[in-house]
DNA sequence: TGATTGGTTCACCATATGGAAAACTATAGA
DNA sequence: TCTATAGTTTTCCATATGGTGAACCAATCA
């Protein structure tokens, strides 16, 4: 049906849920073992490990098992990847193709906003 | 099942299938309406309208309708309500938690990724 | 008026997704 | 060795997603 193998594809579908979004936010912070990283959610553990799953096969995150703990680390450069995409279009939305002077845009309409 | 009211879920979940990222750069350019927008892909009308409808409720597009001639417009906005949200994580995991030195970090590891 | 164009709606289908429950494996600790 | 802990696998279910074809409505245009 849909063509997966588009890396964008995989990381924007694992950003599209509070669950994983949470567990990134996490992650950024330090490295932390499956059942840590479940304890703030309602639901049982296999449901859980396939939102690991996705996000693992996202490339948004890796993992390593030690004994029988397996701690999960992110990946910066995927969420990169992502914001690289969206300053992109952002970028031609400001009418521009230079990158450099999209982030500066962005930047400035992000300052007004808030 | 999950709780669609978040507007990051909805934004993320658009923004998660090439047809629609594709609709999103043509739109950045100017609007156009659905027939033309419809043209460079193999589906039918109704398969593309559904892609539409989803990028229409997660607000990155709306549209109005003139005579029979139905008219799509970018909302940019909503680009850069997920992009804000990638840059906040990003600064995280630059051990940052201001905004602007996170943008200045993300562009300046996205030129050395070139 | 009749035909075309632009879009919409409907019924249907296959597969993906997100969750639960239960049973199981393997490492650590007492 | 026994038991608790950390994670895994399997089966199952309801709903969402992405697509199809066919019928349909409403503006244009010849």
């Amino acid at each position: 049906m849909v063509n997966q193998s588009l890396p964008l594809d995989t990381v924007f579908h694992a950003l599209a849920d509070p669950t994983r979004r949470a567990v990134i936010s996490r992650l950024l912070k330090s490295p932390a073992p499956v059942t840590r990283l479940a304890e703030p959610f309602e639901m049982g553990l296999p449901a859980f490990l396939k939102h690991l799953a996705v996000l693992e096969s996202s490339g948004l995150i890796h993992s390593e098992k030690r004994g029988r703990v397996r701690t999960c680390h992110i990946n910066g450069e995927r969420l990169a990847a992502a914001e690289g995409w969206l300053a992109e279009q952002r970028a031609v939305w400001a009418g521009r193709t230079d990158r450099l002077a999209a982030f500066a845009e962005s930047q400035h309409s992000q300052e007004q906003e808030e």
